[in-house]
RNA sequence: GGGAUCGUAGCUCAGCUGGUUAGAGCGCCUGCCUGUCACGCAGGAGGUCGCGGGUUCGAGCCCCGUCGGUCCCGCCA
């Protein structure tokens, strides 16, 4: 590689029109190059933007030459002057769009080899290899667009906080274990064989400790580390902005913080005014069912559980007089009304999933309601009474769970995000920040069997409730709050206590006794008895923050080295073993707990190996002798021919070679049918369900089967059990549908055609079917708008016609 | 610890209830091309179908296991 003999002297991105006739000299990648043949053009690209360098044989046929040479993301610098690009050729998607450099001098720095992905493509490349790759990757004009957004970010709060008198201070990373929270990340301790540090999972103690040192205002970048399970959002080692001020109350950290995050937003270019919305913990879980509440769209929980009380229902009513609530998703009318019945289906899985028992909905209207089967269980007044506590007017449509309090507002909560996000209801605009404050200062913890602190032991409870800490600690409140941006907690703070004795009754209400108290914060007791200033703080999740800020969905986008769900570097390939000697330094033995047998072959494998390959070769070498296998392919191509009778013969010739292979036996009943010889079906669809009894296809021939035989209730016996084997093909439901059909069963039937419907709209039959069934239910004029549409679709539909025809007649 | 889902060419994906020689677009290579900007045109190369078992005459497809990625529950502020 030759000396760099050019010194750069501007940055693509900097140039302009203001710059044509200056010479220049610029280094970075190679973005694309365009081999007209003649005129080559080079994109570079640098951190901070590109430029179009162009090279014309009949100008320099030195630098031509090197040109012809370049592929993506060589390294090159160049010099030239800056010239105007003729008339016509300007590009205004560019920044620089209307400049180019014909350079005199070009060197090239480095080569690289062929991209393992394309930049192009790279938002939709797997992740694992981007991670492999994280430093091209990074090189992308998106990730740099994130990493320049996270310092931004960082740097305008340094500076806002340094102007409010905050002074940074580091903290250690080797620290001690902490009892509550999170699991920690050991360090072993070489100089004290059996001791550990733990890395930090908030600087909480040592900026506590800093307050009482009498700094007034601390704050820090400060990097945290928890051993727990990773996601979208959550890292195992993530940065906390964490600030901490002396004598100061709520209201001062919240300015604070509200001044800090205008500074952050204003850089990401979205303008937030400051004092934003408050709201107690209580009504954020009574009306939106979660602690971080999404205001950017309406959609509150409803409380029915007044008359849950009254009424005659009894799976309401029970819930209610054992303590626990109904509510419910109010959706109005013009949302309801679209809302199909396989999308009611999958929000009660979707509900179930959350744990609850069920989702009952109810459509209200003048006259028929809609509804899961429970409008008929009340009285025309309750269901007024319903529509007045859900203010629901008709049309609108009412989701409903009952259950304790805590699953109902669980269940609705995350119902409300998930119906919020599927029916596009959150208004991507806006930017809701909101602040969340009286909390309770402990909950009871079903796993551990004991109280725990919600916030960390360390948060004062609200003056007026300090007898409940001994009395009714769950009833007490705690002097914290936390920060939600569009329904997401991005920090969160509290009032510390800054006295010994109520940090010790603190302790004792989440069962942490003097002796452990003092073992594990002893220096912290003893600080708080050595002239402790009142204080409090908060920490922000940097992160997270920024994720949001530059619109993305996962954190590992604005960090530059991330891990992987399992805690993996893709790139340096950590976490990795350590030596034999390391260990043994460290006075540590691994003891391996799992150790994968894998089989060996075995010689009898290699023999049969060799059988089959024998077999297949004698196969292949009497191309006359044919299979089984054969005989049902020729079945198949008569079959899909519509060749019935001769689908039957090699289909028959087929079971000859091979008489228990259900495949054969399928085919061979399901041409049976075709060929209108049930009895004979039945027989080999029943063999065909001894010899396979998973598959689907035997009971639903059988079903289809049993239907023309007119014995109905087989015909549903074998529909169902198709259904139980493949619920999710639509010939199952097709099965289903008609056997309900004729076993009458007329509602459940209604619902089947209408599902098998949505996914084709344009099948005769099927609306044909559906009015039958529908006339069954009583419902006359539904029933003949479907037939006038089977007709419509196909005007040959004889069935159809005879069934209107009949009907009007009737009438 | 549990659930869901993905893994086929360098990349993104297709691959029909298991059946001849596994395809497409982009990228790459070669040739042609003087105003391109996702340049264009013509041709070409490129595959242990994640890995290991099993079922089968036959597996990219079915079954079991395993590794890896992603999303979620539990866990975690």
């Amino acid at each position: 590689m030759k000396e760099l003999v050019l010194t750069r002297t501007h940055y693509a991105g900097s140039l302009s029109p203001n710059n044509i006739g200056n010479s220049v000299c610029i280094a970075g990648w190679v973005d694309v190059r365009r081999d007209l043949g003649g005129l080559i053009f080079i994109e570079l690209r640098d951190s901070s933007g590109k430029i179009q360098l162009v090279a014309d044989p009949k100008g320099n046929k030195a630098v031509h030459d090197i040109f012809s040479t370049l592929k993506s993301e060589y390294v090159i610098i160049a010099q030239g002057k800056v010239s105007k690009r003729p008339d016509g050729s300007n590009n205004a998607e560019n920044k620089t769009g209307a400049i180019e450099i014909y350079p005199d001098q070009v060197q090239i720095l480095n080569t690289a080899k062929l991209l393992p992905f394309q930049f192009s493509e790279a938002e939709k490349v797997d992740e694992a290899l981007r991670l492999k790759h994280r430093f091209i990757d990074l090189r992308r004009e998106q990730m740099q667009y994130c990493l320049n957004l996270r310092h931004k970010v960082t740097h305008a709060i340094r500076s806002y906080l340094h102007t409010q008198g905050f002074i940074e201070v580091e903290t250690p990373i080797l620290t001690k274990a902490t009892p509550e929270g999170a699991r920690d990340f050991l360090v072993p301790s070489r100089l004290n064989p059996g001791t550990w540090y733990a890395l930090p999972q908030s600087p909480q103690l040592f900026k506590q400790t800093l307050m009482i040192s009498g700094v007034d205002r601390y704050y820090q970048i400060a990097r945290c580390f928890r051993d727990e399970d990773l996601r979208a959002d959550r890292q195992p080692e993530f940065t906390q902005v964490d600030l901490e001020m002396s004598f100061t109350d709520e209201d001062q950290v919240m300015a604070i913080t509200e001044g800090m995050l205008k500074e952050a937003f204003t850089v990401a270019g979205i303008d937030v005014k400051p004092p934003f919305t408050r709201m107690p913990y209580a009504e954020a879980v009574d009306k939106y069912g979660n602690d971080k509440p999404d205001t950017r769209f309406d959609l509150t929980i409803k409380d029915l559980t007044s008359l849950a009380l009254t009424c005659n229902f009894k799976v309401f009513r029970l819930v209610a007089e054992n303590g626990g609530k109904l509510k419910g998703l109010c959706l109005p009318a013009n949302l309801a009304q679209n809302i199909s019945r396989k999308q009611i289906d999958n929000w009660q899985e979707f509900a179930k999933n959350c744990g609850a028992k069920g989702l009952a909905w109810i459509v209200f209207s003048e006259a028929p309601i809609r509804s899961s089967g429970i409008a008929q269980h009340f009285s025309p007044e309750e269901i007024k009474e319903m529509m007045r506590l859900a203010s629901a007017d008709n049309g609108d449509m009412l989701l409903l769970v009952a259950d304790n309090q805590a699953q109902v507002a669980n269940v609705l909560g995350r119902m409300r995000l998930h119906i919020g996000e599927e029916l596009k209801l959150i208004d991507e605009s806006k930017h809701n920040l909101l602040w969340l404050y009286d909390f309770p200062a402990f909950e009871y913890s079903e796993q551990d069997k004991k109280m725990q602190a919600v916030n960390h032991p360390f948060t004062s409870p609200k003056m007026e409730d300090i007898d409940l800490l001994e009395k009714e600690p769950l009833k007490c409140k705690a002097r914290a709050y936390d920060i939600i941006y569009n329904g997401v907690e991005i920090g969160g703070g509290s009032i510390r206590i800054h006295n010994r004795q109520l940090q010790e009754r603190a302790f004792k209400a989440i069962g942490i006794d003097d002796e452990t108290a003092k073992e594990k914060f002893g220096f912290l007791l003893d600080a708080l008895e050595s002239g402790a200033p009142p204080h409090g703080g908060l920490a922000l999740g940097l992160d997270r923050l920024v994720m949001l800020l530059a619109g993305r969905k996962s954190i590992r986008d604005v960090i530059a080295f991330p891990k992987t769900q399992s805690g993996a570097c893709l790139m340096t390939q950590a976490p990795s073993s350590a030596s034999a000697e390391q260990l043994a330094e460290l006075n540590i033995e691994f003891k391996k707990t799992k150790v994968n047998n894998v089989p060996v072959h075995n010689s009898s494998a290699i023999v049969m190996l060799f059988v089959g390959l024998l077999i297949t070769l004698l196969l292949t070498a009497c191309g006359s002798f044919k299979t089984a296998t054969d005989y049902l392919i020729a079945g198949r191509e008569y079959f899909k021919a519509g060749d019935y009778k001769a689908a039957e013969k090699d289909f028959r010739e087929a079971l000859k070679r091979e008489p228990k292979s259900a495949t054969a036996l399928n085919n061979l009943g399901v041409v049976l049918n075709e060929l209108e010889k049930y009895d004979e079906a039945i027989d080999v669809l029943q063999q065909a369900i001894v010899v396979d009894p998973k598959n689907a296809i035997a009971p639903r021939a059988l079903s289809t089967a049993y239907l023309a035989k007119q014995m109905n209730k087989e015909a549903l016996l074998y529909a169902e059990k198709t259904m139980e084997l493949a619920p999710s093909e639509l010939s199952s439901h097709q099965a289903l549908s008609d056997a309900l059909l004729a076993n009458k069963e007329y509602k459940i039937a209604i619902d089947e055609y209408r599902y098998l419907l949505e996914a084709d709209a344009d099948d005769d039959t099927l609306h044909e079917k559906l009015g039958e069934a529908l006339m069954g239910a009583g419902e006359k004029d539904a029933a003949l708008a479907q037939w006038k549409k089977a007709i419509e679709i196909n005007p040959q539909n004889n069935a159809a016609k005879q069934k209107l025809e009949q009907a009007k007649k009737t009438n």
